[in-house]
DNA sequence: GTCTATAGTCCGATAGAC
DNA sequence: GTCTATCGGACTATAGAC
């Protein structure tokens, strides 16, 4: 699909288009920035006496509930994603810029390096993962029930008591 | 700097640099595909006594020699990926195909998913910023020395911390 | 809205290695 | 002869400049 497709078919012209988007697969990552400034926001409203790790948890559990809630909206989205290389990437870089945010918000909050990276990697490991299955399962259970899950499964492996 | 530049100065033609790089920017990962295969291989034979995170800590420290030695080289390297935001889209997925072969091998050793995929992406993690720590400091440390750092440190990031 | 540069593809031609 | 590597030209789509 070309972007000259995408322009006729909503009546605009091409030129139009990248007035829009910077890029052709911005399209599908057009609400990441206001994503990024929520989480930078909950992350500096979170209590100061959570760990690194758990200020993350409780900052992206804040904004679960902004995110697209249909699932098969979701659902779908995610497939064409997988299906395209190039809009994993960029699907990456959104995810590690999302990183960078927490990062800095945890140094701010005092956390040092390398502590303050890995943690903010850790939680957006935990978003994502959370996300895919919640996406992808068909049970009734919400977005932060996948989002602890990861984070739980997490703890468990690093502190040893993994089912391996 | 265009693919004509690039194919001037190495006396050849455009065309036939993209005989050699899919990509313009593969140039620069063109070895992450051999590896990928010994990453895969080290984690094979791990002993599988190693709770899932620690055999991924363990392969990828087994092929820590196998990196580029020269810390200069490293590094400069690192700065242009660090410059450009396209070359970071192609880290970051160089990255997620790492944990990908990663999270395969830790389900066939009978690891269970979330869990696979989590440690293989808390690896990679951790492979990534020791990898940038070594590449940016100027100490006598050797790579695996980083990695291990980070490695402790990720994991008293996630035990010292009381479940919220 | 027009014009242009660059990335990347397709097809075919050519030349050397074995 | 076959196989492989290089090259040339025409082509499309993206994206930026104006």
């Amino acid at each position: 699909t070309t972007v000259a497709e995408i322009a006729k078919r909503a009546g605009l012209t091409e030129r139009t288009f990248f007035r829009y988007f910077s890029d052709k697969r911005e399209v599908l990552f057009s609400g990441s920035r206001e994503l990024e400034r929520e989480l930078s926001l909950a992350l500096s409203r979170t209590p100061h006496s959570l760990s690194p790790i758990d200020a993350v948890g409780w900052a992206l559990t804040a904004i679960a509930p902004l995110l697209p809630i249909r699932r098969e909206v979701s659902r779908r989205r995610q497939a064409v994603i997988s299906a395209n290389p190039e809009l994993q990437e960029r699907e990456r870089i959104k995810l590690a810029s999302l990183a960078g945010t927490l990062a800095a918000g945890l140094r701010h909050r005092g956390v040092k390096e390398p502590a303050a990276s890995l943690a903010a990697e850790m939680g957006v490991t935990v978003f994502r993962i959370g996300f895919e299955r919640w996406a992808s399962e068909a049970l009734d259970r919400d977005l932060a029930y996948y989002m602890r899950e990861s984070m739980d499964e997490l703890k468990a492996l690093t502190t040893g008591t993994s089912s391996n």
